[in-house]
DNA sequence: CTAATACCCGAGTATTTTAGTCAACTAATA
DNA sequence: TATTAGTTGACTAAAATACTCGGGTATTAG
């Protein structure tokens, strides 16, 4: 199994998709500012999860991406299938051959392991994160933060 | 996360000794022809596993290692810390501050899957695995194999 | 006593994966 | 028509992984 920054970077990407772009697109470059995530590695990111149909772009000034579903149906097992994180904890990828072509003796431990994981993915949506108290929490610091780094640009340019 | 070819192989390793060293030492040697995995590779895990009081060794001839606990008291979990494969799945390592010192949008829920995948791991001993039904049956099949094989190199040497 | 066995340990290396960059392009719009 | 912002592919640096190698040391069977 690997869940590593990536896989991380997509949800946290969906999650902010979720809290901004209510009525208008948002651009990566927002994102990018909110979440301290390299934009040209966003766009990566973002063009696997257009792929996946999860998302959908619009283009030109004023443009960026939108969920293309309601935040309640979309999971977070999707979005990091969609970055092609495989949440599969087997060596074999349930071929069961990683012993020269026969099952090994722990395969049916980690098939268990990764349905585990799978299910409890599955069973958390964009909206049930939007509705936490500490992701709100966060979301606020978030911008709040960004606000007052905008002030200080401005007064230095004075 | 990680959990890769290192804490599978722990774990296979060990489930392998909960087999065969019931009253005698078993040898890396051994091991590694029936699990297929690389001699110098074990060692290197077998020390780490050793370091951790999972399993003891006899050195000399006819020496090896041995579980140091009943295999019912032996969770998958301690295995895979042992080799230094950490199950948790935040960015941050529990810290929280992923995002330029402050908590990120999903730290929690990172932190509720490693918790989950934990619970999981720690609620399997080997002795659960060495019960089940198709364990011992490809613990059947890597010694038969081995033993054809016998049979062939020395029917080759004559 | 000694040779063989098997653990012990540290250093080194090839490969793979990840995280991130760069540059050139296209579509939309103000 | 200039600017914004998505689209794409190739490329790179760094890290982690999965090993290998070589020389140890303790133990014991003969
Ligand atoms: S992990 Fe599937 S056969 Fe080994
Ligand atoms: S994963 Fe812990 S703060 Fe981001």
């Amino acid at each position: 199994m690997r869940l590593t920054t990536r896989g991380r970077y997509a949800v946290t990407a969906m999650l902010d998709l979720a809290l901004h772009a209510q009525d208008r697109p948002v651009s990566l470059a927002e994102i990018s500012e909110r979440q301290t995530i390299s934009l040209s590695y966003l766009e990566q990111l973002f063009s696997r999860l257009r792929q996946s149909g999860l998302v959908a772009s619009v283009r030109g000034p004023g443009g960026g991406y939108r969920l293309v579903e309601s935040s309640a149906n979309i999971w977070v097992a999707d979005i990091i299938d969609a970055v092609n994180e495989s949440v599969d904890t087997t060596n074999c990828q349930g071929r069961g051959d990683c012993q020269s072509g026969s099952i090994c003796l722990t395969h049916h431990l980690w098939e268990d392991l990764s349905q585990q994981i799978h299910n409890f993915l599955s069973s958390i949506s964009l909206a049930d994160l939007v509705a936490k108290r500490n992701v709100q929490d966060i979301a606020h610091r978030q911008v709040t933060q960004l606000l007052t780094l905008d002030e200080n640009v401005r007064a230095n340019a004075c």
